[in-house]
DNA sequence: TTTGTTATTGGAAACCATTTTCAATAGGAA
DNA sequence: TTCCTATTGAAAATGGTTTCCAATAACAAA
């Protein structure tokens, strides 16, 4: 938390030009990962570089691939294990879509939560990101989840929506 | 589809005790897997058997296990390829609920569909199924799945939800 | 009922995403 | 710079699921 705080009394004496490289990048959940109390290592860094320069939804070895480009002295371990250690602190969703491999995309942004759905193709596993019924889903979604503890006793933490069907490609074959 | 309409002649000439029993049971089934030109077999039959009889989301090695009670030659390869084909032609619902394993549910029983949706506790696995706001979740579903077939090109054919959290027991520890 | 065809089966081995193990290394507070 | 220990990479283990293949059983036809 104070370390957040420090980070932005350093832009007030800095560029313009260094905080738009800031809200381009993924330099904002450095504090995050620290503020947990986890060291920022040189894998954990490119692990959240890849997946802030994507709107994609990567299994764990797509991301060891893209980030051994850049840092080829990572291991397929150590991605597993920063995955793991960014979904428990919420800055990474894991999802499953069904092709027998977890697939992650960050939580939030610079500019903050863009919370969206899924639709997914059964045909060629194609993900799309739609935010087109997000507010009456999420109005619907959260009284439902207050009737839903109260009647089941549930402290609800989380949702998931997704819709499968075939995409535009796989319906003309 | 002749087969199920034979099936109904035969009740008109038997006892109300039997419809009884044709209720309860998974016979229903039986017509729906001929039907798609597979062999009604032993194993299939006491893996529909199985299912049909409980409200719980069993895993195959759950199927299997129970299956060997009344049935032990079966095999769980056979019990694996039976959920596959049972969820081919749409009799049963696959789920992951993100402890590493499928669970299995029919997806509908004598008396047609039971649509419901799922509350998942993240501490226990609890699986609890729910019925309560199923009217107005379908409903927004349907405009939904509308408006993104059109704007996604999607032909849109399920949907999942599912709510995650601490059920009453794992809040208390 | 018997027969013939072949879809289906059980068991063993293979598969493969993920986890565990462990000695070496590097982050970062002091 | 030093020191402590969290973190790492490589290799091996794990465990749910799939594949392989020879034996078997479902069931249409006779
Ligand atoms: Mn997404
Ligand atoms: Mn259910
Ligand atoms: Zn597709
Ligand atoms: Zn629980």
């Amino acid at each position: 938390m104070e370390r957040l705080f420090l980070l932005k009394m350093v832009f007030i004496n800095k560029s313009k030009v260094m905080e738009k490289e800031f809200e381009r990048g993924h330099h904002w959940c450095r504090g995050r990962v620290k503020g947990f109390g986890f060291r920022l290592t040189l894998g954990r860094d490119a692990v959240l570089d890849v997946l802030s320069r994507t709107e994609d939804h990567l299994s764990a070895e797509d991301i060891y691939i893209r980030v051994h480009e850049t840092y080829p002295a990572i291991g397929l371990t150590s991605v597993y294990r920063t995955l793991d250690m960014l979904v428990n602190i919420g800055l990474v969703y894991k999802f499953d879509f069904g092709d027998g491999r977890a697939r992650f995309e960050l939580a939030e942004g610079p500019k903050g939560k863009d919370h969206h759905h899924h639709l997914v193709c059964t045909g060629c596993g194609r993900i799309v990101n739609y935010r087109d019924f997000i507010d009456e889903e999420v109005a619907l979604l959260k009284k439902a989840e207050e009737g839903l503890s109260e009647k089941h006793n549930f402290a609800i933490t989380n949702h998931l929506i997704q819709f499968y069907g075939l995409c535009e490609d796989c319906r003309n074959k």
